[in-house]
DNA sequence: AGCACGCCGACT
DNA sequence: GTCGGCGTGCTC
């Protein structure tokens, strides 16, 4: 038989088909091949009789990699229609969906010796074979009688290692080598799952739902609606039909406290893939799918890919939620994916959001989803109340400082009464910029065209782009003046200006600076939780799914931050993030307020998020997003040429272009196109140049097929062309 | 991606 | 003379 591999390089060179000889592969296996000389892992991706190239040349595939097929059929095509769409190396599609460390062998299962009774006698007909003064053996034969075949550590650990020698070697035990299954999280704390009866709105929900097995839903359910429950829900009727389930979350909320719960629902039924798991962990996780051990996947985006068969629902909850795009390197849309999987075996897919993406409301509004709305929250709470502080008044009354008089008071009320506040902030570091005011020079990044941002904790500029850090200047390189003037406010100098105002007050920032290794973001929550802190300090990351029943005011500092971009997503973007930020505030009985600082009191996004009013914001938006023909409405499509060399990229695009506006002189489905370099001209020492579409919405297939033989057809080796459809950040 | 092959500059 | 720079081509 002659397969086809594809080897596991990722160069656009090698991506494509190697025809092996071999006997008895499955398509979908991993196996051990000689290319180019050296030995290399593949993926068989299909099998046949005959092969183009010369068959006396075919080399012999070396072994399989793994006892079992590792990729199955289904995922296979789910491969095979990434790659198209989203024009990838199928390489780099294959290896999303196995656990990252079983290529080069850097995983295996977990061996363990096992000790069991060798002999069927009753207890005593043993016991009588024993010396009665040999305590240890009577005693370790009594206990795997009582208990069973046990591992050989907890033994030795209770009677020590040589009675099970002189056991073994009278032929009474025996041992065995076993797999075990690294649990994640197995020291938790396990209480009886609560069973909360469903309120009608959920019950509703979880009806119109399941009425339709197939159905593509999108549930639109205020925050504290109980959506949890209803995935919850649906998950149970669905394993208990004998299908499996994927419930996809944003990374940043799969807490402690929500593995706990699933666990405790769903005991060993469910497996958890996420990044907070060992390699171990994860592998073991992964193979529970494979095998059929666990049917209910839970993770991060990577989880679409979960090993499952017969899949009867994906779950995908805060659909919005921008880490479902990969940006970059496999670029692919999760969501997209999810719908892939959904019809290839006949599940149901419902996505879950407060503030759902303009594209899937759209989508629900024109029957593409079916709607189920939530619009009441569990305990009939109101919505926080949101106070909108206008800053340029805020100024002119003399107060330049970064908190208002209104912040101020309300911080101070919170504080007064024993409770909690959140301030958020988008923007971290200490000061955005530095300026000499002399000679106006400002700190750039020698890497990237950035501007550097005061870190005063650690004394550095650092570049937010690469990562670079400079030692803070004292006076400036061009006119040695030692007089800077700082740029905005970032989450450090908020930190530092509450410790000034409220000496006796504690503060946590939670931020990328503070969140580097693995656990101190988890760490940093439960400290806020734990109440050893009154206030916390934080960018984006502190908008997501935590529940602090304390936090009683949210203080938006800077409301405009992401508004005025140029990208059309920007005004979405920040709706969802404020009705975040301000979904936090008051989630027990104490009310909530929210303090909402901008420059442009009137804008209708603020308005909108302030009134939490979705279906207005979507109503405006849309409109706008309709007259200015952006998505959906038409899908925005970009080439990105980066290199070292600035004269490569532009010459590389320069030459696309002329046979892009070819295409275009013919084909009404380019609505726009032009060539430009990026906001961000240099990052990481290169050079970057783009040329972005506007499509039309429908029928664009047959065009992104001819872009992409234009970017296949690039000439120079050192400039990287790649193209994303409806990027989400154009620096 | 790697690696071999191949063709021009400055060194013991 | 030759060691080694990196441009180019190939991998079933």
């Amino acid at each position: 038989m002659i397969y086809s591999v594809i080897v596991d390089v990722s160069a656009s060179e090698v991506d494509r088909i190697f025809d092996y000889k071999g006997e008895g592969y499955k398509v979908g296996a991993r196996v051990l091949v000689n290319f180019a000389n050296r030995n290399t892992e593949g993926y068989i991706v299909g099998e046949k009789e005959t092969s183009d190239y010369d068959e006396s040349k075919l080399k012999q595939i070396i072994r399989p990699l793994d006892d079992f097929c590792a990729i199955s059929e289904d995922l296979l095509k789910l491969s095979d229609f990434m790659r198209k769409e989203y024009h990838l190396r199928w390489v780099d599609v294959l290896r999303l969906f196995i656990p990252a460390e079983m290529r080069g062998n850097r995983v295996r299962s977990l061996y363990r010796q096992q000790v069991r009774l060798a002999v069927q006698d009753s207890l005593d007909v043993i016991l009588d074979g024993l010396k009665p003064n040999a305590t240890a053996q009577r005693d370790l034969v009594t206990y795997l009688y009582l208990n069973g075949a046990s591992l050989a550590e907890t033994v030795n650990a209770e009677f020590g290692n040589s009675a099970l020698r002189a056991l073994k070697q009278k032929g009474i035990v025996e041992t065995q080598d076993i797999v075990v299954r690294r649990t994640p999280y197995k020291g938790i704390q396990l209480n009886a799952p609560v069973k909360h009866k469903l309120l009608e709105a959920q019950q509703k929900a979880v009806d119109a739902a399941l009425a339709d097995r197939t159905g593509k839903f999108l549930l639109h359910g205020v925050t504290g609606s109980g959506k949890t429950e209803v995935y919850m829900t649906v998950i149970e009727r669905i394993v208990a039909e004998g299908k499996t389930c994927i419930m996809l979350v944003p990374e940043i909320s799969l807490t402690p406290a929500a593995l706990k719960q699933l666990r405790e629902r769903f005991g060993d039924r469910v497996a958890l893939l996420h990044s907070g798991l060992s390699v171990g962990e994860r592998y073991d996780e992964w193979l529970r799918l494979k095998n059929g051990e666990a049917q209910i996947a839970v993770g991060a985006r990577s989880a679409v890919f979960a090993p499952l068969t017969n899949i009867g629902a994906i779950i995908v909850d805060e659909e919005h939620d921008s880490s479902y795009i990969s940006d970059f390197n496999p670029r692919y849309n999760t969501i997209d994916v999810a719908a892939f999987r959904a019809e290839q075996n006949g599940a149901l897919l419902l996505l879950g959001s407060a503030t759902p993406s303009l594209g899937s409301y759209y989508a629900a509004k024109h029957g593409k989803l079916k709607l189920i709305e939530m619009p009441e929250r569990i305990n009939k709470q109101p919505l926080p109340k949101v106070e909108i502080v206008d800053m340029s008044l805020e100024t002119r009354r003399g107060n330049k400082g970064i908190f208002s008089a209104l912040l101020k008071q309300r911080l101070a009320e919170t504080l007064e009464a024993g409770n909690q506040a959140m301030l958020f902030l988008n923007r971290r570091g200490y000061s955005s910029f530095l300026m000499c005011t002399k000679c106006g020079y400002v700190a750039e990044c020698k890497n990237c065209s950035a501007t550097l941002t005061v870190h005063r904790d650690d004394k550095l500029l650092k570049c937010h782009y690469c990562g670079a850090a400079y030692y803070l200047l004292d006076v400036c390189p061009n006119c040695h003046s030692a007089s800077f003037r700082q740029g905005r406010v970032g989450t450090q100098q908020v930190v530092d200006l509450l410790r000034a105002m409220y000496p006796d007050v504690k503060v946590l920032r939670m931020d990328a600076d503070t969140t580097q290794t693995k656990e101190s973001h988890g760490k940093i929550l439960q400290a806020f939780a734990d109440g050893e802190a009154q206030i916390l300090v934080g960018t984006q990351m502190i908008a997501k799914g935590h529940d602090f029943p304390k936090v009683t005011l949210v203080g938006i500092l800077d409301g405009d931050q992401s508004l005025h971009n140029e990208d059309y997503v920007a005004t979405e973007r920040t709706f969802q993030l404020i009705t975040q930020v301000a979904g936090r505030s008051g989630r027990d009985k104490d009310k909530g307020t929210v303090v909402l600082q901008t420059y442009t009191p009137k804008h209708y996004c603020l308005q909108y998020a302030a009134r939490q009013d979705y279906v207005g914001f979507y109503n405006y938006e849309i409109n706008i997003r309709q007259s200015a023909c952006f998505p959906p409405f038409s899908e925005i499509v970009r080439i990105l040429y980066v290199g070292e060399k600035k004269q490569d990229c532009i010459d590389e695009l320069t030459e696309q272009y002329a046979a892009l506006t070819e295409i275009k002189a013919n084909n009404p489905n380019i609505l726009f196109m032009d060539k430009m370099r990026c906001r961000m001209e240099r990052i990481e020492n290169k050079f970057r140049y783009q040329i972005l579409f506007k499509l039309s919405a429908e029928g664009t297939d047959d065009v992104i097929r001819q872009i992409y033989a234009v970017c296949d057809a690039k000439k120079r080796r050192d400039v990287s062309v790649s193209v994303e459809r409806n990027p989400q950040n154009l620096s």
